[in-house]
DNA sequence: AGTTGAACCCGGACGC
DNA sequence: TGCGTCCGGGTTCAAC
């Protein structure tokens, strides 16, 4: 499922793929995914022009010049891929936007949508998100100040959208994993450097999987070399019974507050 | 504030 | 090849 390196990843891409460009053309196959009746969906979405793709947490937002967004979270098992009909994968297309002869597939949505709002709607829809976690004003201090109060587990703190957003399950793990400490530790029960360390291996950790396009396997256009590249970077995460990048004990696999978690019992204390 | 559990959803993996 | 069954998992919401 993707996270926030993901998405950071779709929305470099998208930028350079459709940022700028109209959309000749607009086919709703699931209307699930999509807030409004598809009629007035094609009516203020077709022929208009996106200006400009953003993210926020796992969200991606396509500012149209209509001054109406489109508000997109891919939940589990969602992804895009553009290109043309005959490049495009042999998967159930929920919703597809054409470019001319270009299409931008959105494949597997299930939970996931595609919504459309005013800019007005869509501020108020991701008001209880937390801090971006790279952003320049997310310091130390504001870190060490947003944990103060905290007593939960690490695994459910850094997950949860309202402390910080854009992490989920693969992230919590690998930032665990850097940071050397348990997923099941508490918050409130970390000394000074332990915190210390928790947030510089949130940023790291975030960075690092930028850089490396993710862990999304499946490319986003033919000859994209770029997505998913983090994937065989991972140190804990969906390895099980692998050995530990760090000190070679087997990594275990282990439900923490019914979320399937992954660590190393070796280097993690 | 934290934890747990259910509901949401359906493509695809798996079993026979 | 085909049919039935069940899993996955972020998010929301209710209950404790």
């Amino acid at each position: 499922m993707p996270e926030l390196p993901e998405m950071e990843t779709y929305k470099t891409l998208l930028n350079q793929k459709v940022g700028g460009k109209t959309l000749t053309g607009v086919s709703i196959n699931r209307e699930k995914s999509i807030n409004v009746s598809p009629a007035d969906f094609v009516n203020i979405v077709q022929n208009e022009r996106i200006e400009v793709i953003e993210r926020r947490a796992k969200h991606l937002l396509f500012h149209l010049k209509n001054g109406h967004v489109l508000l997109v979270h891919l939940m589990l098992g969602g992804r895009m891929f553009y290109g043309t009909e005959q490049e495009k994968p042999d998967r159930t297309v929920q919703i597809q936007l054409s470019f001319g002869n270009q299409h931008l597939y959105f494949i597997g949505l299930r939970l996931g949508y595609l919504h459309l709002f005013s800019e007005a709607e869509v501020k108020q829809e991701l008001t209880d998100l937390g801090p971006e976690p790279l952003d320049a004003n997310f310091t130390l201090d504001s870190f060490l100040d947003l944990v103060k109060n905290r007593r939960g587990k690490i695994k459910t703190t850094l997950v949860n959208q309202e402390f910080l957003s854009g992490i989920g399950n693969c992230y919590s793990d690998e930032i665990a994993w850097h940071a050397q400490l348990l997923p099941k530790r508490k918050m409130n029960e970390l000394n000074d450097n332990e915190k210390v360390q928790l947030y510089q291996s949130i940023r790291f950790i975030l960075q690092q999987a930028i850089q490396y396009g993710g862990y999304m396997d499946q490319p986003f256009f033919k000859g994209d070399t770029k997505t998913g590249t983090y994937d065989n970077k991972k140190y804990v995460y969906g390895r099980a019974g692998e050995a530990c990048k760090r000190c070679g004990t087997s990594i275990v696999k282990e439900e923490i507050s019914s979320r399937k978690t992954f660590y190393c019992k070796g280097c993690q204390t």
